[in-house]
This record gives structure tokens, sequence and C-alpha cells, in this order.
DNA sequence: TCGATAGTTGAATGATTGCTCAATTATTGA
DNA sequence: TCAATAATTGAGCAATCATTCAACTATCGA
């Protein structure tokens, strides 16, 4: 009979469960990590980040270069601002976005590495 | 009157546009990348990942830590196989999983580098 | 061969999410 | 002050996704 429910099975490593339980970070590190990289996993705003790498950019300007509407660009960049992954300046009527900080860059490194080295 | 429909602007700075588009990607190489970060971008499979950097563990086990169902972790765990992100070996009834590669742990650790430097 | 346990699987469901559409704000130039 | 353009916003919708549940496969020991 299973109990399927919560931990459903004997455990049977426990000293191993045990020390990983030790050395494993708090609850909200893996929220935050988890929210952290979910920005990167949509084709949509990872071509944002890899362009705005390149190109300090208007959303006019990534409208056009991803074939996308101003409004689709713009909520991407709103859910990449409050991340804290790009930055911007007004210039009159445009805004110009561009990565926060070069961890930004890092992050896409190591992944085009791994698609790469696979 | 706005068009709406895909790219609903003059472009304003064509020359930056055409230079990024040149220097960006193939569409599948974001598309994997994408695809890569999707499976760290989850709360359940990035404490998977990070508990399998610190030991070698089986279903149980990892069901036990998370205080989760087998069914669960076995679903993400096929995920993270499909991704070649974790290996497995089989002794007996036991599948012992962990991580498929270093890079996995390299990807991890820099983004526990940018929420902790933020 | 059979019972027990580890693990997988597929359908169903509720939650999240990316884009569209229409309306709105902000800034500039006339 | 007003028309035009850049950008943002919120509601709505379709698609995706994480978990549950129940049934199933695989392996071991007796």
């Amino acid at each position: 009979m299973e109990k399927q429910h919560l931990c459903d099975c004997d455990v049977i490593h426990e000293p191993v469960v045990e020390d990983t339980r030790k050395r494993m970070q708090a609850e909200m590190e893996y929220t935050d990590l988890a929210a952290l990289f979910k920005m990167f996993g949509d084709g949509t705003r990872v071509k944002i980040l890899h362009a705005l790498e390149l190109n300090e950019m208007c959303v006019c300007d990534l409208a056009a270069l991803l074939g996308m509407t101003k409004s689709a660009i713009s909520h991407q960049l709103k859910a990449l601002r409050l991340s804290n992954l790009v930055k911007f300046r007004r210039d009159g009527q445009v805004i110009y976005y561009s990565l926060a900080d070069d961890h930004v860059k890092y992050i896409l490194d190591i992944g085009f590495d791994h698609i790469h080295h696979d």
C-alpha cells in the first residue's frame, strides 16, 4: 500500500540524505536561483539579452530586430528590468536598454559553452 | 494609426540593428540556450541539481530530502536526463543519479555568484 | 514463481506564462 | 497647446508546465 503523499518512501540512504540536507542552501536561495535562470529560459528574452550584449538598443530596435511588436518586447524588458538583468537610460522619447552588468554576459557565455560542447 | 502586427515601428537605429543582426547567432542557438536555462529555472529542478552536486542519490533519497513524491521527482529527473544534465547507474533495484558533468556545476556556481553579488 | 520495493509513465488538472490588443503615459517639435 | 511618436500597461487568451494519481515495469530475495 502506497501512501503517495509527501514522501512516500523508505529512505534508502539516510546518512547521505542528512549530509546533503546539512550542506544545502536555504529554501530562498533556490527560489532566487530559479527565478534568475527562468529569465534566461525563454527564447525571446535570451535573444534580447544577447542582442543587448552586442549593442545598446531601444524598444523599436529590438522589435525590428526580432520581428516582434513593441508591446511584446516591452513586456519582456520589464521582466528583465525587475530581475536587474538590464538597465536603461532615457534620451528624449527614446529609452536605451543595455545589460545591467558583466555577470549577465558570463551567464550567457557559459550557456553557449555548454550547448556547443555537448 | 498603429499596425500592431509583427514589427510596428519605424526602426530608429538601422545601422545598429543591422550590425546586431549580423553578429547574432542562428535561431536554433537561442532555442537550445533557452531550453538549457529553462531546466535551471524551476525550484525543484535546481534543488535536485544542487543536491546531486553534493552527493549521488536515488529517487527515494531525493524525494525524502525535498519532501516530495517519488513520481514528482522522477518526472523532473526525466526532464534533466533528456537535457543531458544528469546521468545515472543502476545497482539492483536502485538507480543512482549524479550530475552529467562539471559544466552543470559551473552553471549553478555562476548563478549563485550572481544572486549573492546583487 | 511470487511478493515487495524502486522507479517510470501517461492522463488529468490547476497554475504560470508569453503574446495580443487597446488604451494610456511621456516626451518632443511645431 | 497640440499632433506625433516611443514606450508602458492591464486584461484576455492560448499554450506550456509542475504536480498528482493510478497503473505499470523492473529487479531482488525467498
